[in-house]
DNA sequence: ATGAGGAATGAATCCCCAC
DNA sequence: GGTGGGGATTCATTCCTCA
Protein backbone atom coordinates (compact mmCIF):
# COMPACT_ATOMS: atom_id res chain seq x y z
CA UNK A 1 0.00 0.00 0.00
CA UNK A 2 2.65 2.62 -0.52
CA UNK A 3 4.17 3.51 -3.78
CA UNK A 4 6.79 5.99 -5.21
CA UNK A 5 6.29 7.97 -8.32
CA UNK A 6 9.75 9.28 -10.00
CA UNK A 7 9.86 12.33 -12.53
CA UNK A 8 12.87 11.97 -15.25
CA UNK A 9 14.04 9.69 -17.98
CA UNK A 10 13.67 5.55 -16.60
CA UNK A 11 16.79 5.09 -17.05
CA UNK A 12 18.43 7.37 -15.00
CA UNK A 13 15.60 7.08 -12.25
CA UNK A 14 16.35 3.17 -12.87
CA UNK A 15 20.17 3.81 -11.90
CA UNK A 16 19.34 5.32 -8.91
CA UNK A 17 17.25 2.21 -7.50
CA UNK A 18 19.00 -0.18 -5.16
CA UNK A 19 19.87 -3.83 -7.48
CA UNK A 20 17.59 -6.79 -7.09
CA UNK A 21 14.81 -4.56 -5.45
CA UNK A 22 12.05 -4.96 -8.06
CA UNK A 23 9.81 -8.36 -7.75
CA UNK A 24 7.75 -7.15 -11.17
CA UNK A 25 7.80 -5.02 -14.01
CA UNK A 26 4.53 -4.28 -15.63
CA UNK A 27 4.48 -1.72 -18.26
CA UNK A 28 3.31 -0.55 -21.95
CA UNK A 29 6.04 1.68 -23.53
CA UNK A 30 5.76 4.12 -26.06
CA UNK A 31 5.16 2.16 -29.50
CA UNK A 32 7.25 3.40 -32.05
CA UNK A 33 6.28 6.13 -34.26
CA UNK A 34 3.57 6.98 -32.16
CA UNK A 35 2.64 9.33 -29.51
CA UNK A 36 5.33 11.70 -31.17
CA UNK A 37 3.74 15.15 -29.39
CA UNK A 38 3.80 13.95 -26.07
CA UNK A 39 6.87 11.27 -25.87
CA UNK A 40 9.30 12.31 -28.88
CA UNK A 41 8.81 9.17 -30.66
CA UNK A 42 11.02 6.45 -31.16
CA UNK A 43 12.03 5.64 -34.45
CA UNK A 44 11.28 1.84 -35.93
CA UNK A 45 14.89 1.52 -36.35
CA UNK A 46 16.16 2.46 -32.98
CA UNK A 47 12.66 1.00 -31.50
CA UNK A 48 15.03 -3.06 -30.31
CA UNK A 49 18.49 -0.92 -29.22
CA UNK A 50 16.32 1.76 -27.47
CA UNK A 51 14.10 -1.22 -25.56
CA UNK A 52 17.50 -3.38 -24.66
CA UNK A 53 18.92 0.03 -22.94
CA UNK A 54 15.92 0.63 -20.72
CA UNK A 55 15.74 -3.19 -20.01
CA UNK A 56 19.12 -3.36 -19.11
CA UNK A 57 18.65 -1.33 -16.67
CA UNK A 58 16.37 -2.78 -15.27
CA UNK A 59 17.52 -6.40 -15.34
CA UNK A 60 19.89 -4.85 -12.25
CA UNK A 61 17.24 -3.50 -9.98
CA UNK A 62 15.20 -6.70 -11.28
CA UNK A 63 15.09 -9.55 -8.41
CA UNK A 64 16.86 -13.00 -9.85
CA UNK A 65 13.60 -14.61 -9.87
CA UNK A 66 11.64 -11.44 -11.41
CA UNK A 67 10.32 -10.99 -14.65
CA UNK A 68 8.74 -8.10 -16.74
CA UNK A 69 5.43 -8.15 -18.70
CA UNK A 70 5.43 -5.62 -21.85
CA UNK A 71 2.50 -4.34 -23.64
CA UNK A 72 3.28 -3.58 -27.43
CA UNK A 73 1.85 -3.52 -30.43
CA UNK A 74 3.18 -2.86 -33.91
CA UNK A 75 1.07 -0.50 -36.29
CA UNK A 76 -0.27 -0.96 -39.50
CA UNK A 77 1.62 1.08 -42.96
CA UNK A 78 1.13 0.66 -45.84
CA UNK A 79 -1.09 -2.22 -45.73
CA UNK A 80 1.88 -3.51 -43.36
CA UNK A 81 2.60 -4.45 -40.21
CA UNK A 82 5.87 -2.79 -38.67
CA UNK A 83 8.50 -5.58 -37.56
CA UNK A 84 9.76 -3.87 -35.29
CA UNK A 85 8.30 -5.67 -32.35
CA UNK A 86 9.95 -8.74 -33.88
CA UNK A 87 13.28 -7.51 -34.29
CA UNK A 88 13.15 -5.86 -30.48
CA UNK A 89 12.17 -9.62 -29.39
CA UNK A 90 14.76 -11.03 -30.87
CA UNK A 91 16.98 -7.96 -29.39
CA UNK A 92 16.06 -8.93 -26.02
CA UNK A 93 16.86 -12.65 -26.50
CA UNK A 94 20.44 -11.67 -27.86
CA UNK A 95 20.74 -9.78 -24.82
CA UNK A 96 20.37 -12.80 -22.73
CA UNK A 97 16.76 -12.46 -22.02
CA UNK A 98 14.73 -14.90 -21.91
CA UNK A 99 11.10 -15.40 -23.33
CA UNK A 100 8.66 -17.22 -21.04
CA UNK A 101 5.47 -16.70 -23.05
CA UNK A 102 3.37 -14.51 -25.44
CA UNK A 103 0.70 -13.38 -23.91
CA UNK A 104 -2.45 -11.91 -25.64
CA UNK A 105 -4.40 -8.79 -24.22
CA UNK A 106 -7.90 -9.24 -25.91
CA UNK A 107 -9.75 -5.79 -25.69
CA UNK A 108 -13.68 -6.86 -26.41
CA UNK A 109 -14.66 -2.93 -26.86
CA UNK A 110 -12.17 -2.08 -29.08
CA UNK A 111 -13.43 0.83 -31.08
CA UNK A 112 -13.37 0.16 -34.83
CA UNK A 113 -10.72 1.83 -36.40
CA UNK A 114 -8.40 1.43 -38.90
CA UNK A 115 -8.30 0.33 -42.24
CA UNK A 116 -11.94 -0.47 -43.42
CA UNK A 117 -10.22 -3.18 -45.53
CA UNK A 118 -8.88 -4.63 -42.62
CA UNK A 119 -10.27 -6.96 -39.68
CA UNK A 120 -10.72 -4.61 -36.66
CA UNK A 121 -7.66 -4.64 -34.23
CA UNK A 122 -9.07 -6.01 -30.97
CA UNK A 123 -6.18 -7.78 -29.12
CA UNK A 124 -2.10 -6.59 -28.30
CA UNK A 125 0.29 -8.89 -27.12
CA UNK A 126 1.95 -8.88 -23.59
CA UNK A 127 5.65 -10.29 -23.68
CA UNK A 128 6.84 -11.57 -20.56
CA UNK A 129 10.68 -11.55 -20.47
CA UNK A 130 12.85 -13.50 -17.09
CA UNK A 131 16.26 -13.36 -16.70
CA UNK A 132 16.01 -17.50 -16.96
CA UNK A 133 13.29 -20.08 -17.84
CA UNK A 134 12.30 -20.52 -14.41
CA UNK A 135 10.83 -17.04 -12.57
CA UNK A 136 8.35 -16.55 -10.10
CA UNK A 137 4.63 -17.42 -11.37
CA UNK A 138 1.62 -17.57 -10.03
CA UNK A 139 -0.52 -19.28 -12.73
CA UNK A 140 -3.39 -19.53 -10.07
CA UNK A 141 -3.52 -16.12 -8.43
CA UNK A 142 -5.85 -15.07 -11.22
CA UNK A 143 -7.47 -18.49 -11.41
CA UNK A 144 -10.83 -19.41 -11.25
CA UNK A 145 -12.31 -22.44 -9.28
CA UNK A 146 -12.33 -25.60 -10.94
CA UNK A 147 -15.86 -27.33 -11.87
CA UNK A 148 -16.05 -30.92 -11.90
CA UNK A 149 -18.92 -32.28 -14.12
CA UNK A 150 -21.41 -33.09 -11.92
CA UNK A 151 -20.12 -31.28 -9.22
CA UNK A 152 -22.84 -28.73 -7.77
CA UNK A 153 -20.83 -27.23 -4.69
CA UNK A 154 -19.15 -24.15 -6.65
CA UNK A 155 -15.84 -26.70 -7.19
CA UNK A 156 -13.79 -26.66 -3.66
CA UNK A 157 -11.00 -29.14 -3.86
CA UNK A 158 -11.71 -32.35 -6.38
CA UNK A 159 -10.62 -35.49 -6.17
CA UNK A 160 -8.06 -34.87 -8.78
CA UNK A 161 -6.16 -32.24 -6.67
CA UNK A 162 -2.89 -33.01 -5.28
CA UNK A 163 0.44 -31.20 -4.49
CA UNK A 164 2.79 -31.38 -7.89
CA UNK A 165 6.26 -31.88 -7.84
CA UNK A 166 6.61 -30.94 -4.62
CA UNK A 167 5.44 -26.96 -5.57
CA UNK A 168 2.76 -25.77 -3.81
CA UNK A 169 -0.36 -25.45 -6.11
CA UNK A 170 -3.85 -24.16 -4.85
CA UNK A 171 -6.35 -27.10 -4.36
CA UNK A 172 -9.44 -26.58 -6.83
CA UNK A 173 -8.09 -23.59 -8.44
CA UNK A 174 -7.46 -23.79 -12.88
CA UNK A 175 -4.54 -22.00 -13.85
CA UNK A 176 -5.45 -18.90 -16.02
CA UNK A 177 -5.21 -19.35 -19.90
CA UNK A 178 -2.70 -16.88 -21.91
CA UNK A 179 -5.12 -14.64 -23.41
CA UNK A 180 -6.93 -12.60 -20.67
CA UNK A 181 -10.17 -10.20 -21.62
CA UNK A 182 -10.01 -6.72 -20.82
CA UNK A 183 -12.47 -3.80 -21.77
CA UNK A 184 -10.31 -0.71 -22.41
CA UNK A 185 -10.60 1.88 -20.08
CA UNK A 186 -12.65 4.56 -21.85
CA UNK A 187 -12.68 7.09 -18.55
CA UNK A 188 -9.03 7.98 -18.39
CA UNK A 189 -8.73 10.78 -20.80
CA UNK A 190 -6.04 12.58 -19.07
CA UNK A 191 -3.40 9.78 -20.55
CA UNK A 192 -3.26 8.86 -24.25
CA UNK A 193 -2.71 5.05 -24.16
CA UNK A 194 -5.30 3.38 -22.28
CA UNK A 195 -3.86 0.24 -20.30
CA UNK A 196 -6.59 -0.46 -18.20
CA UNK A 197 -5.48 -1.00 -13.92
CA UNK A 198 -7.45 -4.74 -14.43
CA UNK A 199 -4.69 -6.01 -17.28
CA UNK A 200 -1.93 -4.43 -14.80
CA UNK A 201 -3.78 -6.11 -12.01
CA UNK A 202 -3.58 -9.70 -14.44
CA UNK A 203 -0.43 -9.34 -15.14
CA UNK A 204 0.98 -8.74 -11.45
CA UNK A 205 -1.16 -11.32 -10.23
CA UNK A 206 1.13 -13.85 -12.63
CA UNK A 207 4.56 -12.55 -11.49
CA UNK A 208 4.45 -10.71 -8.28
CA UNK A 209 4.49 -12.26 -5.43
CA UNK A 210 2.12 -11.10 -1.85
CA UNK A 211 3.92 -7.79 -1.07
CA UNK A 212 6.25 -7.60 -3.45
CA UNK A 213 7.26 -4.80 -5.77
CA UNK A 214 6.40 -3.80 -9.15
CA UNK A 215 7.88 -1.18 -11.61
CA UNK A 216 6.47 0.88 -14.27
CA UNK A 217 9.60 2.67 -16.02
CA UNK A 218 6.43 4.44 -18.30
CA UNK A 219 4.18 5.17 -16.05
CA UNK A 220 2.16 7.40 -17.83
CA UNK A 221 -1.40 7.65 -16.06
CA UNK A 222 -0.08 5.00 -13.16
CA UNK A 223 -2.50 1.82 -13.70
CA UNK A 224 -0.31 -0.47 -12.64
CA UNK A 225 0.35 2.05 -9.36
CA UNK A 226 -3.31 1.67 -9.07
CA UNK A 227 -3.22 -2.43 -9.53
CA UNK A 228 -0.62 -2.35 -6.97
CA UNK A 229 -2.39 -0.40 -4.30
CA UNK A 230 -5.50 -2.68 -4.65
CA UNK A 231 -3.38 -5.92 -4.25
CA UNK A 232 -0.45 -4.79 -1.77
CA UNK A 233 2.09 -4.22 -4.09
CA UNK A 234 4.44 -1.89 -3.57
CA UNK A 235 4.47 0.32 -6.95
CA UNK A 236 7.70 2.50 -8.27
CA UNK A 237 6.45 4.82 -11.49
CA UNK A 238 8.51 6.55 -13.61
CA UNK A 239 7.58 8.97 -16.05
CA UNK A 240 9.21 11.71 -18.68
CA UNK A 241 6.52 13.74 -18.29
CA UNK A 242 5.80 15.78 -14.95
CA UNK A 243 1.90 16.63 -15.68
CA UNK A 244 1.46 12.90 -15.99
CA UNK A 245 3.02 12.14 -12.77
CA UNK A 246 1.47 14.71 -10.88
CA UNK A 247 -2.09 13.28 -12.19
CA UNK A 248 -0.47 9.68 -11.24
CA UNK A 249 -0.29 11.07 -7.71
CA UNK A 250 -3.63 12.10 -7.65
CA UNK A 251 -5.27 9.14 -8.76
CA UNK A 252 -3.27 7.16 -6.59
CA UNK A 253 -3.86 9.22 -3.66
CA UNK A 254 -7.40 8.75 -4.33
CA UNK A 255 -7.19 4.90 -4.56
CA UNK A 256 -5.43 4.67 -1.38
CA UNK A 257 -8.58 6.83 -0.14
CA UNK A 258 -10.71 4.54 -1.39
CA UNK A 259 -8.87 1.02 -0.69
CA UNK A 260 -9.05 1.93 3.20
CA UNK A 261 -11.09 4.54 3.80
CA UNK A 262 -10.80 4.28 7.88
CA UNK A 263 -7.24 4.03 8.32
CA UNK A 264 -4.73 6.94 9.03
CA UNK A 265 -1.98 8.19 6.48
CA UNK A 266 -0.35 6.09 3.99
CA UNK A 267 3.44 5.97 3.70
CA UNK A 268 4.35 7.87 0.28
CA UNK A 269 7.79 8.37 -1.17
CA UNK A 270 8.09 10.90 -3.90
CA UNK A 271 11.10 11.39 -5.50
CA UNK A 272 13.21 12.53 -9.06
CA UNK A 273 13.20 15.80 -10.96
CA UNK A 274 9.73 16.92 -9.92
CA UNK A 275 9.86 16.37 -6.50
CA UNK B 1 -18.14 -27.11 -55.19
CA UNK B 2 -14.97 -28.80 -56.82
CA UNK B 3 -12.09 -29.87 -55.44
CA UNK B 4 -8.32 -31.70 -56.18
CA UNK B 5 -6.24 -33.88 -54.31
CA UNK B 6 -2.71 -34.78 -54.52
CA UNK B 7 -0.33 -36.54 -53.18
CA UNK B 8 3.17 -35.86 -52.83
CA UNK B 9 5.58 -33.02 -51.89
CA UNK B 10 4.13 -30.07 -51.86
CA UNK B 11 6.80 -28.48 -53.20
CA UNK B 12 6.74 -30.92 -56.47
CA UNK B 13 2.88 -30.78 -56.84
CA UNK B 14 2.77 -26.71 -56.76
CA UNK B 15 5.23 -26.89 -59.54
CA UNK B 16 3.08 -28.56 -61.77
CA UNK B 17 0.11 -26.03 -61.34
CA UNK B 18 -0.48 -23.41 -63.84
CA UNK B 19 0.95 -19.87 -62.60
CA UNK B 20 -1.81 -17.27 -61.09
CA UNK B 21 -4.29 -19.99 -60.58
CA UNK B 22 -4.73 -19.26 -57.34
CA UNK B 23 -7.12 -17.32 -54.89
CA UNK B 24 -5.67 -17.70 -51.31
CA UNK B 25 -3.77 -20.25 -48.95
CA UNK B 26 -5.22 -21.32 -45.50
CA UNK B 27 -2.69 -23.99 -44.11
CA UNK B 28 -1.17 -25.51 -41.10
CA UNK B 29 2.28 -26.49 -41.87
CA UNK B 30 3.84 -28.99 -39.39
CA UNK B 31 5.42 -27.12 -36.51
CA UNK B 32 9.01 -26.78 -36.04
CA UNK B 33 10.33 -30.22 -34.28
CA UNK B 34 6.61 -31.33 -33.68
CA UNK B 35 4.66 -34.32 -34.90
CA UNK B 36 8.21 -36.12 -35.85
CA UNK B 37 6.68 -39.55 -36.25
CA UNK B 38 4.50 -38.44 -38.78
CA UNK B 39 6.07 -36.11 -41.14
CA UNK B 40 9.79 -35.89 -40.11
CA UNK B 41 9.74 -33.13 -38.07
CA UNK B 42 11.13 -29.58 -39.63
CA UNK B 43 14.48 -28.93 -37.40
CA UNK B 44 13.95 -25.01 -35.92
CA UNK B 45 16.97 -23.44 -37.28
CA UNK B 46 15.76 -25.07 -41.15
CA UNK B 47 12.09 -23.66 -40.02
CA UNK B 48 12.90 -20.15 -41.80
CA UNK B 49 14.22 -21.96 -45.01
CA UNK B 50 12.20 -24.20 -45.53
CA UNK B 51 9.10 -22.21 -45.30
CA UNK B 52 10.15 -19.58 -47.81
CA UNK B 53 11.05 -22.47 -50.73
CA UNK B 54 7.82 -23.61 -50.00
CA UNK B 55 6.10 -19.87 -50.00
CA UNK B 56 8.38 -19.11 -53.07
CA UNK B 57 6.43 -22.03 -55.03
CA UNK B 58 2.96 -20.76 -53.63
CA UNK B 59 3.87 -17.40 -55.09
CA UNK B 60 4.00 -18.52 -58.60
CA UNK B 61 0.73 -20.04 -58.43
CA UNK B 62 -1.04 -17.24 -56.27
CA UNK B 63 -2.96 -14.77 -58.50
CA UNK B 64 -1.50 -11.33 -58.24
CA UNK B 65 -4.28 -9.91 -55.55
CA UNK B 66 -3.92 -13.53 -53.63
CA UNK B 67 -2.44 -14.43 -49.94
CA UNK B 68 -2.16 -16.62 -47.19
CA UNK B 69 -2.87 -17.58 -44.32
CA UNK B 70 -0.81 -20.01 -41.99
CA UNK B 71 -1.17 -21.27 -39.01
CA UNK B 72 1.45 -21.71 -36.81
CA UNK B 73 2.06 -21.76 -32.54
CA UNK B 74 5.57 -21.96 -31.29
CA UNK B 75 6.58 -24.81 -28.17
CA UNK B 76 7.81 -23.89 -25.13
CA UNK B 77 11.03 -25.55 -23.84
CA UNK B 78 13.25 -25.38 -20.69
CA UNK B 79 10.39 -21.97 -20.02
CA UNK B 80 11.62 -20.42 -23.33
CA UNK B 81 9.21 -19.73 -26.00
CA UNK B 82 10.82 -20.86 -29.45
CA UNK B 83 12.16 -18.20 -32.00
CA UNK B 84 11.57 -20.14 -34.91
CA UNK B 85 8.24 -17.88 -35.68
CA UNK B 86 9.63 -14.65 -35.52
CA UNK B 87 12.34 -15.85 -37.48
CA UNK B 88 10.46 -17.37 -40.13
CA UNK B 89 8.43 -14.13 -40.42
CA UNK B 90 11.66 -11.86 -40.71
CA UNK B 91 12.43 -14.33 -43.25
CA UNK B 92 9.31 -14.14 -45.26
CA UNK B 93 9.61 -10.51 -45.19
CA UNK B 94 13.26 -10.74 -46.88
CA UNK B 95 11.75 -13.08 -49.26
CA UNK B 96 9.41 -9.77 -50.60
CA UNK B 97 6.09 -11.26 -48.77
CA UNK B 98 4.18 -8.47 -47.32
CA UNK B 99 2.88 -9.38 -44.07
CA UNK B 100 -0.61 -8.15 -43.73
CA UNK B 101 -1.42 -8.50 -39.84
CA UNK B 102 -1.02 -11.34 -37.04
CA UNK B 103 -4.29 -12.92 -36.73
CA UNK B 104 -5.28 -14.95 -33.27
CA UNK B 105 -7.53 -17.87 -33.42
CA UNK B 106 -8.88 -18.35 -29.68
CA UNK B 107 -9.34 -21.91 -28.71
CA UNK B 108 -11.60 -21.87 -25.66
CA UNK B 109 -12.11 -25.67 -25.47
CA UNK B 110 -7.82 -25.84 -25.71
CA UNK B 111 -7.10 -28.33 -23.30
CA UNK B 112 -5.68 -27.99 -19.78
CA UNK B 113 -2.04 -29.31 -21.06
CA UNK B 114 1.47 -28.11 -20.99
CA UNK B 115 3.38 -26.89 -17.97
CA UNK B 116 1.36 -26.34 -14.73
CA UNK B 117 3.48 -23.37 -14.01
CA UNK B 118 2.77 -21.41 -16.98
CA UNK B 119 -0.73 -20.05 -18.59
CA UNK B 120 -2.70 -22.49 -20.15
CA UNK B 121 -2.35 -22.03 -23.61
CA UNK B 122 -5.49 -21.12 -25.46
CA UNK B 123 -4.52 -19.50 -28.78
CA UNK B 124 -2.47 -19.61 -31.68
CA UNK B 125 -0.73 -17.00 -34.37
CA UNK B 126 -2.63 -16.56 -38.18
CA UNK B 127 0.03 -15.54 -40.35
CA UNK B 128 -1.07 -13.28 -43.22
CA UNK B 129 1.02 -12.33 -46.00
CA UNK B 130 0.46 -11.43 -49.12
CA UNK B 131 2.72 -10.31 -52.58
CA UNK B 132 2.12 -6.34 -51.78
CA UNK B 133 0.04 -4.61 -49.14
CA UNK B 134 -3.31 -4.27 -51.05
CA UNK B 135 -4.01 -7.83 -51.68
CA UNK B 136 -8.04 -9.25 -51.70
CA UNK B 137 -9.85 -8.77 -48.44
CA UNK B 138 -13.48 -8.87 -47.64
CA UNK B 139 -13.48 -8.03 -43.79
CA UNK B 140 -17.32 -8.23 -43.84
CA UNK B 141 -18.23 -11.35 -45.62
CA UNK B 142 -17.88 -13.11 -41.56
CA UNK B 143 -19.16 -10.21 -39.94
CA UNK B 144 -22.17 -9.86 -37.99
CA UNK B 145 -25.42 -7.74 -38.34
CA UNK B 146 -24.31 -4.43 -36.95
CA UNK B 147 -26.56 -4.08 -33.34
CA UNK B 148 -27.36 -0.23 -33.15
CA UNK B 149 -28.39 -0.21 -28.99
CA UNK B 150 -32.18 -0.25 -28.87
CA UNK B 151 -32.33 -1.74 -32.32
CA UNK B 152 -34.51 -4.59 -31.99
CA UNK B 153 -35.20 -5.53 -35.68
CA UNK B 154 -31.96 -7.75 -36.35
CA UNK B 155 -29.71 -5.09 -37.44
CA UNK B 156 -30.32 -4.04 -41.31
CA UNK B 157 -29.02 -1.02 -42.38
CA UNK B 158 -28.32 2.06 -39.76
CA UNK B 159 -27.67 6.02 -40.03
CA UNK B 160 -23.86 5.27 -39.60
CA UNK B 161 -23.18 2.68 -42.25
CA UNK B 162 -22.18 4.38 -45.67
CA UNK B 163 -20.09 4.62 -48.38
CA UNK B 164 -16.83 4.90 -47.15
CA UNK B 165 -13.51 5.83 -49.31
CA UNK B 166 -15.54 4.88 -52.49
CA UNK B 167 -15.14 1.46 -51.45
CA UNK B 168 -18.20 -0.75 -51.55
CA UNK B 169 -19.23 -1.54 -47.98
CA UNK B 170 -21.72 -3.96 -47.05
CA UNK B 171 -24.05 -2.01 -45.28
CA UNK B 172 -25.06 -3.12 -41.68
CA UNK B 173 -22.67 -5.52 -41.51
CA UNK B 174 -19.27 -5.10 -38.85
CA UNK B 175 -16.19 -5.85 -39.74
CA UNK B 176 -14.54 -9.21 -38.13
CA UNK B 177 -11.90 -9.05 -35.98
CA UNK B 178 -8.58 -9.60 -36.00
CA UNK B 179 -9.27 -12.57 -33.19
CA UNK B 180 -11.54 -14.93 -33.65
CA UNK B 181 -12.70 -17.81 -31.56
CA UNK B 182 -13.23 -21.36 -32.75
CA UNK B 183 -13.44 -24.92 -30.59
CA UNK B 184 -11.06 -27.25 -31.37
CA UNK B 185 -12.78 -29.99 -33.05
CA UNK B 186 -12.37 -33.30 -31.36
CA UNK B 187 -13.93 -35.60 -33.46
CA UNK B 188 -11.12 -35.80 -36.42
CA UNK B 189 -9.46 -38.65 -34.64
CA UNK B 190 -7.90 -39.88 -37.89
CA UNK B 191 -5.54 -37.12 -38.02
CA UNK B 192 -3.35 -35.59 -35.67
CA UNK B 193 -3.53 -32.13 -36.04
CA UNK B 194 -7.14 -30.96 -35.09
CA UNK B 195 -7.94 -27.51 -37.53
CA UNK B 196 -11.31 -26.94 -37.54
CA UNK B 197 -13.40 -26.18 -40.58
CA UNK B 198 -14.75 -23.10 -39.13
CA UNK B 199 -11.81 -21.61 -38.48
CA UNK B 200 -10.65 -22.58 -42.38
CA UNK B 201 -13.99 -21.11 -43.05
CA UNK B 202 -13.10 -17.38 -41.13
CA UNK B 203 -10.07 -17.28 -43.17
CA UNK B 204 -11.27 -17.84 -46.41
CA UNK B 205 -14.08 -15.91 -46.24
CA UNK B 206 -11.21 -12.96 -45.32
CA UNK B 207 -9.24 -13.79 -48.34
CA UNK B 208 -10.78 -16.12 -50.94
CA UNK B 209 -13.24 -14.25 -53.39
CA UNK B 210 -16.63 -15.84 -54.61
CA UNK B 211 -16.14 -18.74 -56.43
CA UNK B 212 -12.16 -18.55 -56.04
CA UNK B 213 -9.96 -21.69 -55.85
CA UNK B 214 -8.12 -21.91 -52.01
CA UNK B 215 -5.17 -24.14 -51.64
CA UNK B 216 -3.95 -25.90 -48.84
CA UNK B 217 -0.19 -27.47 -49.28
CA UNK B 218 -0.58 -29.11 -46.17
CA UNK B 219 -3.61 -30.73 -46.65
CA UNK B 220 -3.41 -33.19 -43.72
CA UNK B 221 -7.88 -34.06 -42.38
CA UNK B 222 -8.89 -31.34 -45.53
CA UNK B 223 -10.34 -29.08 -43.28
CA UNK B 224 -9.69 -26.05 -45.39
CA UNK B 225 -11.41 -28.42 -48.25
CA UNK B 226 -14.72 -28.78 -46.56
CA UNK B 227 -14.81 -25.08 -45.52
CA UNK B 228 -14.08 -24.87 -49.76
CA UNK B 229 -17.37 -27.06 -50.41
CA UNK B 230 -19.02 -25.14 -47.82
CA UNK B 231 -18.50 -21.71 -49.16
CA UNK B 232 -18.52 -22.56 -53.27
CA UNK B 233 -14.35 -22.41 -53.47
CA UNK B 234 -12.62 -24.57 -55.64
CA UNK B 235 -10.66 -26.77 -53.39
CA UNK B 236 -6.58 -27.75 -54.30
CA UNK B 237 -5.20 -30.15 -51.03
CA UNK B 238 -1.56 -31.42 -51.21
CA UNK B 239 -0.25 -33.92 -48.52
CA UNK B 240 2.53 -36.31 -48.57
CA UNK B 241 1.21 -38.67 -46.39
CA UNK B 242 -0.73 -40.91 -48.78
CA UNK B 243 -3.29 -42.01 -45.44
CA UNK B 244 -4.47 -38.49 -45.15
CA UNK B 245 -5.19 -38.32 -48.85
CA UNK B 246 -7.41 -41.26 -48.93
CA UNK B 247 -9.21 -40.10 -45.55
CA UNK B 248 -9.71 -36.39 -47.22
CA UNK B 249 -11.08 -38.08 -50.34
CA UNK B 250 -13.86 -39.91 -48.08
CA UNK B 251 -14.06 -36.57 -45.63
CA UNK B 252 -14.69 -34.10 -48.88
CA UNK B 253 -17.16 -36.89 -50.89
CA UNK B 254 -19.74 -36.81 -47.53
CA UNK B 255 -19.16 -32.95 -47.53
CA UNK B 256 -20.76 -32.56 -50.65
CA UNK B 257 -23.29 -35.43 -50.44
CA UNK B 258 -24.50 -33.44 -46.93
CA UNK B 259 -24.16 -30.00 -48.91
CA UNK B 260 -26.29 -30.59 -51.62
CA UNK B 261 -28.26 -34.36 -51.59
CA UNK B 262 -30.50 -33.70 -54.08
CA UNK B 263 -28.10 -32.90 -57.64
CA UNK B 264 -25.78 -35.17 -59.25
CA UNK B 265 -22.62 -36.32 -58.86
CA UNK B 266 -19.79 -33.91 -58.33
CA UNK B 267 -16.65 -33.08 -60.28
CA UNK B 268 -13.69 -34.00 -59.02
CA UNK B 269 -9.89 -34.62 -60.16
CA UNK B 270 -7.33 -36.20 -58.28
CA UNK B 271 -3.94 -36.43 -59.56
CA UNK B 272 -0.62 -37.09 -57.80
CA UNK B 273 1.88 -39.92 -56.66
CA UNK B 274 -1.47 -41.99 -55.60
CA UNK B 275 -3.76 -41.26 -57.87
C1' DA C 1 -36.56 -43.19 -27.66
C1' DT C 2 -34.58 -40.18 -24.25
C1' DG C 3 -31.56 -38.54 -20.88
C1' DA C 4 -28.25 -38.53 -17.15
C1' DG C 5 -23.71 -39.80 -15.97
C1' DG C 6 -19.00 -41.46 -16.71
C1' DA C 7 -14.86 -42.26 -19.31
C1' DA C 8 -11.74 -40.98 -22.75
C1' DT C 9 -9.15 -37.59 -25.23
C1' DG C 10 -6.32 -33.84 -27.09
C1' DA C 11 -0.18 -29.60 -32.09
C1' DA C 12 2.09 -29.90 -24.14
C1' DT C 13 5.52 -29.40 -20.77
C1' DC C 14 8.10 -30.43 -16.90
C1' DC C 15 9.67 -33.15 -13.09
C1' DC C 16 11.06 -37.43 -11.15
C1' DC C 17 13.18 -41.64 -11.30
C1' DA C 18 15.07 -45.73 -13.33
C1' DC C 19 18.68 -47.47 -16.11
C1' DG D 1 25.44 -38.37 -16.68
C1' DG D 2 22.52 -38.71 -20.55
C1' DT D 3 18.26 -40.71 -21.95
C1' DG D 4 13.71 -42.28 -21.75
C1' DG D 5 9.31 -43.63 -19.58
C1' DG D 6 5.52 -42.22 -16.54
C1' DG D 7 2.65 -39.08 -14.12
C1' DA D 8 0.29 -34.68 -13.28
C1' DT D 9 -2.41 -31.03 -15.13
C1' DT D 10 -8.27 -30.44 -14.82
C1' DC D 11 -11.50 -28.03 -20.12
C1' DA D 12 -14.88 -29.05 -23.70
C1' DT D 13 -16.67 -32.39 -26.25
C1' DT D 14 -17.38 -36.86 -27.68
C1' DC D 15 -19.19 -41.56 -27.41
C1' DC D 16 -20.99 -45.18 -24.61
C1' DT D 17 -23.65 -47.28 -20.96
C1' DC D 18 -27.40 -47.89 -18.17
C1' DA D 19 -31.86 -46.54 -16.17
Amino acid sequence: MTYELHHGDCIDIMASLPAESVDAIVTSPPYAEQRKSTYGGIPEKDYPAWTVAWMAEAKRILKPDGSAIINIRPHIKNGQISDYTLRTRLALRDAGWNECEELIWHKPSSPPLGSPQRPRRSWESLHWFAKHGKPYVDAKAAGKPIKFPGDKSGGQSGPHISQLNGLRQAPGIARVTDAVTVATDQTIRAHPAPYPWQLAEWCGKLICPQGGTILDPFSGSASTGVAAIRNGWHYIGIDAIAEYVDMSRKRLDAEQTKQAPTEGPFSCTETGANK
